[in-house]
DNA sequence: TATTAATAATTAATATATTAACTAAAGTCA
DNA sequence: TGACTTTAGTTAATATATTAATTATTAATA
């Protein structure tokens, strides 16, 4: 047999992966009222401050149909600002504002927090492993053809 | 520093991976008109003929409420069966019948081509790797607490 | 046995995911 | 320039996810 049983194959343990370590997470992230995906888009948004709706897509892994309905929820909740680029007028610029920007002090160190805690539990070593093999997993072409 | 900036965290990389993955099963899945969660339920009748709602839930990863909607529509469709349990009638059995069983020997070669794919894309040994330490991320306690 | 506690499944409300089709604004090129 | 193509974002229809509250049974026990 090339392959273990369904319960292991790998896109299931992919997501027990998941399963296991996202409500961690999300404990934090509903003291502030925001969803995980929410916390995602304010991720790449504390780091870059400012980036087209299609870049925060791909950088969040949310695709464009989804990400417009929560970039909407967090503009009407004053999280974000949207904007239409002078340059090229097909492009939506989303940026931060105040109130978005000032959670990241509050959440970002409970957080990290949590990436210790994970980091204790399966060991540093382990951990980098992990990542290098999770690395190659994402790096198999997306669109290869079947035999 | 001692984890990676978010785009490596392992929540993003696992995501990753999934996001690379899966999109090659799901073309398999639509040939026959289900989805992913169906065909996850699939599988896992097709090894135990019958489970309870709740251990249904348990081995595909779907909650409770996402299931009731998903085994609904796999009913409605000519896949499913719901029988009441005699013996204690809080109890949901679910069930194969015979369009629903008799997929299995359509869909599992396909599905079984897409997994030697992954394996001949990232090599044996990797796929082995990684597996172990998915296992390592599922067995960090669910609801430890964060000092 | 009547009461209380626990369990299995479900409902409700809201948020997100997926696929396909569509619109508007640029870019391309005869 | 004007038809054609591409790109960015959106809409529509349907399916699934999440959290909290609820119902129907069964188990436990005073």
């Amino acid at each position: 047999m090339a392959i273990a049983e369904f319960q292991n194959s790998l896109p299931m343990m992919l997501f027990r992966a998941l399963d296991h370590i996202m409500p961690k997470f999300r404990i934090i992230f509903k003291e502030f009222g925001i969803t995980e995906q929410q916390a995602r888009i304010m991720r790449i948004l504390w780091q870059y401050k400012t980036v087209s709706f299609t870049k925060l897509s791909s950088l969040t892994l949310i695709s464009p149909p989804s990400l417009i309905g929560v970039v909407d929820r967090m503009v009407k909740n004053g999280l974000l600002l949207r904007t239409v680029s002078d340059i090229d007028r097909r492009i939506i610029i989303i940026s931060l504002t105040k109130k978005g920007a000032a959670l990241e002090t509050q959440i970002l160190p409970k957080v990290e927090s949590v990436y210790c805690e994970i980091e204790e539990s399966m060991g540093a070593t382990d951990l980098e492993e992990i990542l290098i093999l999770l690395e190659k997993v994402s790096s198999i072409s997306k669109h290869k053809e079947i035999k």
